[in-house]
DNA sequence: ATGTAGTTTTAACACTTATTCAAATACTAT
DNA sequence: ATAGTATTTGAATAAGTGTTAAAACTACAT
């Protein structure tokens, strides 16, 4: 992991550099804005920690900078402007967090470590899909519903899956037919029907809360209505 | 955007609720962990802000429950305990952000926002057609009228698709019942204007502005007059 | 290979909801 | 006032949906 540290307080900077080095981080100081912006393109940096008041480009300018490009990158200002004025301003201005000097370190890691952790969110994907108090565990292929654990067929459970990853969205039974049978749908079958029947009695029957919903006209929706 | 705030102290909810109301999130409130446990199986929550002291389960054991159930819901811890201790313990419970008691408002929006995005960020865009109050959800295919939900047909739905996706020019029975109806219109048939009246019973009904408008002699109009 | 249990598909029927038609009524412009 | 045009209504028709049972198919173990 490495973190770029904007800071023109060359003290500061190294208290920083040094504890987040001990925390097994990799980091990197940059005195003023441009060599920030510079390094940040020269390196792939993970975090970036954004004092305000720089030489050069202001902090907020470089936060915006740095969000625009790099929208995925999390950045935490670190600065002694302390209003909350100052923190709109800095959030405005992209940052991902805000904390106020003097600060204890301890905290700084715990914020990182938040960051750092949902940044990387998006690229590493569970093996699960839940929605609500229903779960399906894609590994496993089993089907859970509150505490009540059920059977699906691979045909069943291909269906459920299409649609919790299009929940909200009305699906046409030809959408439907389309992605989970592998046909361009006009044969006058009603095999969607006949599934989603199965699916309701399995999922849905005896529950409070339905899931799979008909829109008359148009196929059917899951999710909340 | 749905928000489960979970706070024993009834003044402090109802403040919180009523303010993310003013910014347009819904949001709810738990009285206990017990119940905040429960809301959130039932409902679909964007986002959660827990009070650490509150009746029943502890506010960092909800946390912990709640985030190895819902990964990927972000927690805003809003407490009075303001120690860096205890604020290692709540990001040690799994919370995405910490705030200290008392509050501004504007800060808890700015950081809700953050969490919201970042949470979002694989999420996919809503797909809308908007005039004034009127509103399509072309996926969910529900029609909104300021706060009024309406039911519409399949046929009603793509006829005011139409008409809102031609907005301010005036329309012919003939081009209504090319697009809509799929026909070279000739036969002596009705079907136009009589599903103008439904959406109008519908749209228009009860509401100072109307919306669609006949040009006698030409077709309909959709749009201010 | 063959039987079997389980899965998938088809088809039929009952039922709900949407769409169309046609006739009656209301409106509008000259 | 009147002819042309638009709106409303209710009933007939059509389309869409849920459910069931049985037939066709598959995978698997013997």
């Amino acid at each position: 992991m490495k973190i770029l540290i904007v800071e023109d307080e060359p003290k500061v900077a190294s208290f920083i550099k040094k504890g987040l080095e001990e925390s097994n981080y990799e980091a990197e100081i940059a005195y003023d804005g441009l060599s920030a912006y510079n390094l940040a393109h020269q390196y792939q940096y993970d975090l970036f920690i954004l004092d305000v008041i720089i030489p050069g480009i202001s902090g907020l300018d470089l936060c915006k900078k740095l969000k625009s490009q790099y929208p995925d990158i999390p950045i935490l200002m670190l600065t002694a402007l302390g209003t909350t004025d100052d923190k709109l301003i800095g959030f405005d201005a992209g940052a991902d967090d805000y904390m106020i000097k003097p600060f204890e370190f301890r905290e700084l890691l715990a914020r990182l470590r938040v960051l750092l952790k949902t940044a990387n969110k998006a690229s590493d994907q569970s093996n699960k899909l839940i929605f609500g108090d229903l779960e399906l565990d894609l590994n496993r292929k089993t089907v859970k519903r509150g505490t009540a654990q059920m059977e699906l067929t691979a045909k069943e459970f291909s269906l459920i899956e299409f649609f919790m990853r299009n929940s909200g969205r009305v699906l046409s039974r030809n959408d439907i037919a389309e992605k989970v049978w592998d046909v361009s749908f006009d044969s006058g079958t009603n095999v969607v029907d006949v599934y989603v029947n199965f699916l309701r009695k399995k999922i849905d029957k005896g529950f409070d809360k339905k899931l799979i919903h008909t829109k008359v006209g148009f196929g059917y929706i899951f999710g909340d209505l």
